[in-house]
DNA sequence: GTCTATATCTCGATAGAC
DNA sequence: GTCTATCGAGATATAGAC
C-alpha cells in the first residue's frame, strides 16, 4: 500500500525548485541540486518536465505566484480592515525574512530579473504572475473604497514598495527597509481611502 | 606612442562586466563572455583580478554604485527643485529602459538578489552600495527640507519604489509601473516638504 | 603584460537497464 | 516510472610561451 501522505516525486521536485530558485535564483540553481533536495532521481526531472529546466522554471514561477496571492488573501481575511491587512502582510514578510535568515523574500523576483533579457518563455511567465498580483491588489483596493481610476496605480506602488524593500532587506540583512515601506504604503493608500466612521 | 583615448584593458573588462551583470546577472554571465565583449585576452581577467570572477564582481558592484549616485547628482543639478529632480530621475530611468529594450534598469539589483544568500563577499559589496545610496538620498531630502528624523525612511521608500518598479517594467516590457512609482514618490515626499512660496 | 592552450569541474541533457 | 551512467558543452581557473 502506497504512502499517500508523502508528496509525489513531481511535487517534491516542484517544491524544492521553488525554494532554491527563490533563494539562489534560476541560473544559480542546478538540476542536480534540485533532485538532491527533492530526494528524486535525476532522470525524473526530464520525465515530468520534458522541456527540461526551462519548463520546470516556468511551472515553478506560475505555482509560486498563485501561492503568494493566496497568502495575501489568507492574511486579508483575518485583518480588521484593508489598511491593517496591508500592514500585516508587510509584517509577515519581515517575519519570514528573519526566520529564514533573510533568504525568503519574493518567490520570483530574482528569477524575473535574471531572465528578463535572456529567456522570453520565462519572462512571460513572470510577467503573467506580476500582472495577476497587480490585478488582485487593484481589485482589493477598489473594494476597500479606492477610486477605480486610481486602484491600479496604487496597487503597483504598493507592490513596488514591497519588492524594492525586499532587495534592500536581503542585501543588508535587516528588516528596517520593510518597515519604512510598510509605513509609506499605508500612508499612500490611506490618503485615497474614504474617511472611516 | 600609445593610444591614450582607448580605455585600458582593465577598464574595458570592468565596463563590459558592468553591462553584462546588469542585464543578465552574475551567474548568467561567464568570464568568456566578458572578455569577448571587452576584446581582451582571457588571461587578463586573472591578471588584473587575481581573486577571479568574485573579485571582479565586487569591483563592478562598487564602481557601478558610485556611478549611479553621480547620475542622480547630475540630474539634480539641472532640476529646478527637489521634487522635479526626483521626477526627472524616474523619467530618465524610464527612457533608459525604453532605449535599451528594457535591459538596463538598476545596475546591481539582479546581482544583489542572486548573491544575497550565496556569497558573503558580494552581498557585502551590494549592501555598502545600497547604504551609500540611502545616505545620499536621505541627505538630499533633508537639504530639501524634510525633517531629519524622516529623511532616511523617505529615502528608503523612494528607492524601494524605484527598484520595485524596475522589476515590473523589465518583466512586462512597459514603463507604466515606473510612472506610477514616480507619482507615488513625489506624493510621498511632497507631503513632508515645507510649503513652497 | 599579453595571449593561448589546457586542466579540471560542473552544467543540462540523454540513453537505456531495470 | 525509477534510477544510473555517461555524453558533450560550457564553466572557472591555471600554466607557460611570447
Amino acid at each position: 500500500m502506497a504512502d499517500d501522505s508523502r508528496p509525489g516525486t513531481r511535487e517534491r521536485i516542484l517544491d524544492s525548485s521553488a525554494e532554491l530558485f527563490r533563494r539562489q535564483g534560476y541560473n544559480g540553481t542546478g538540476v542536480k541540486q534540485i533532485v538532491a533536495a527533492a530526494s528524486a532521481p535525476f532522470g525524473s526531472v526530464y520525465h515530468f518536465f520534458p522541456g527540461g529546466k526551462e519548463q520546470l522554471g516556468a511551472e515553478v514561477i506560475r505555482t509560486s505566484g498563485a501561492m503568494y496571492i493566496e497568502l495575501f488573501a489568507h492574511i486579508a481575511l483575518q485583518a480588521d480592515d484593508p489598511l491593517s491587512a496591508i500592514a500585516d502582510f508587510f509584517d509577515g514578510a519581515a517575519a519570514t525574512l528573519t526566520e529564514t535568515d533573510f533568504a525568503d523574500a519574493c518567490p520570483i523576483a530574482t528569477v524575473a530579473l535574471e531572465v528578463a533579457s535572456t529567456s522570453e518563455t520565462l519572462r512571460l511567465a513572470t510577467a503573467e504572475v506580476f500582472d495577476s498580483w497587480i490585478d488582485a491588489a487593484g481589485a482589493y483596493l477598489q473594494a476597500a473604497g479606492v477610486a477605480p481610476g486610481r486602484s491600479r496605480a496604487l496597487a503597483v506602488s504598493m507592490l513596488s514598495l514591497l519588492e524594492g524593500a525586499f532587495i534592500f532587506c536581503r542585501a543588508g540583512r535587516t528588516t528596517e527597509p520593510l518597515e519604512h515601506a510598510r509605513r509609506s504604503a499605508v500612508a499612500l493608500i490611506g490618503a485615497e481611502l474614504p474617511a472611516r466612521p
